[in-house]
DNA sequence: GCAAAAGTGTTATGCCTACACCCATGC
DNA sequence: GCATGGGTGTAGGCATAACACTTTTGC
């Protein structure tokens, strides 16, 4: 994303919403539009206008590459945001044109929405060349341009999703997880409070859950067992859903 | 959508899937491009490219307008395609540069999906004036462009979404519409056929259904009771879906 | 009277919900 | 030994799935 400026489209930008999770709370990767703490500093998510000729997609892979480090990452288109007003801050406007230095007038914006298993040994890494760093979700209140009703979106797809593709929830968790820590993800994202027994219960059922025969090290209680998720057996053993809702 | 070609913005595009429901079948209302019968014809979806500073919802709305008549009708994004090549076909590229009088690199497009009560009133109009047609969706093979990629898409999203919000299917019905004409609908949508009995006392715990006490006329079998959607008792009794899948 | 589609009830099964206590560990 | 979170079973109610025959109309 070095190019000449030239090159870039001033009508399309892709912006991500990077959502993670660190056994507690459901995070998001926010950047630093100034790079410093200076009192005018704003929060934004990572993206960037986007080069004529190239695929969307593309792009958004790009700037998760760029920003993490890290390939092959859980990424889905959200929405596209077109609205004619959506850079209606003066100052937004400004950054963007000093950033490119293209003279803009809208920006259509396709929001992408990727999970990532946080590895605290690139945390460094990212705040250093990008200044990106991880916050939770539910301390946010506003965020650059209409950056705040992509989050938003972002979450309620989020919810949507989790309810029908429990993937979305391992895409966050580490390698090994507990139970419990299926349950956190799943309160965190939905917001709804499960009975312990009734959600470990059902995810009882569930094929794709391996259990490793380890337990937690070094907790203060009793330690849990550790599981893996198996992606095989989830695609394989996944039965068709024929309900409705009236 | 007549001003002067050089306000249109060439990287942007809307498109809309427009579904439609005889009471048999699922339609979709498709663009002849030639405009005659020409062999070297192909269907396509309605669309247009975007003009500068114009919001893409609006956009998606005034196809619709010019396509149908029809305000206010049920409209909604789906999902932005944006390789870098899905203008492959020489004859596709051609067609919009002439149509448009722009010369094209890549065209990013917003795709729109709409549900609409079909009347016959106005597909004469529609048919003149836009070269215009109902197609059954099921015997649809290919599209113009990625088009059938976007049909595709527009499916995948009604099916998911008719399980959770049912008012999907009553945008499609007329005002008055008999409980086997919903059962239709679903299996039209999602492909599976339901039993009569089962599908029947699910909808008849809907509150907002409501008996109009007036039955079919001039058919040669038990004429069917007729109902009418309530909106307004739909919003106030839906109840949340707590529920996931593992 | 016959063809064609509307309409109707029961039973078995499995899933969801609600609910309270013991267990293993670190300090 | 105590604080902390992990882990466990049962019973009642409700929704789903499977299944076949009668009713009303037009011709």
């Amino acid at each position: 994303m070095s190019d000449a400026v030239a090159q870039y489209n001033p009508s399309i930008s892709v912006d991500c919403v990077v959502f993670g999770f660190d056994s507690k709370n459901l995070k998001i990767l926010l950047i630093d539009q100034n790079g410093d703490s200076l009192n005018d500093s704003k929060l934004k998510l990572p993206g960037s206008l986007v080069r004529k000729n190239r695929d969307l997609d593309e792009y958004a892979d790009l700037v998760l590459k760029e920003l993490t480090g890290l390939d092959n990452v859980f990424l889905r288109q959200l929405y596209t945001f077109g609205s004619a007003d959506r850079i209606s801050l003066k100052q937004d406007r400004e950054w963007i044109e000093k950033t490119y230095s293209v003279s803009i007038r809208r920006i259509v914006s396709t929001a992408y929405y990727s999970l990532i298993k946080i590895d605290h040994s690139n945390e460094e890494l990212m705040e250093r060349s990008h200044n990106a760093r991880w916050y939770n979700v539910s301390s946010v209140r506003t965020l650059a341009l209409d950056h705040y009703r992509i989050l938003t979106k972002g979450l309620e797809v989020l919810r949507m999703e989790l309810r029908f593709n429990p993937i979305i929830g391992f895409e966050l968790l580490p390698e090994k997880f507990s139970l419990r820590n299926v349950q956190t993800i799943y309160e965190a994202i939905t917001g709804i409070n499960y009975d312990n027994r009734n959600f470990r219960k059902k995810l009882g059922q569930a094929k794709y859950l391996t259990p490793l025969g380890e337990k937690q090290k070094g907790v203060a209680h009793k330690p849990a067992l550790l599981y893996r998720f198996d992606k095989e057996k989830y695609f394989n053993t996944r039965k068709e859903i024929n309900l409705f809702y009236i």
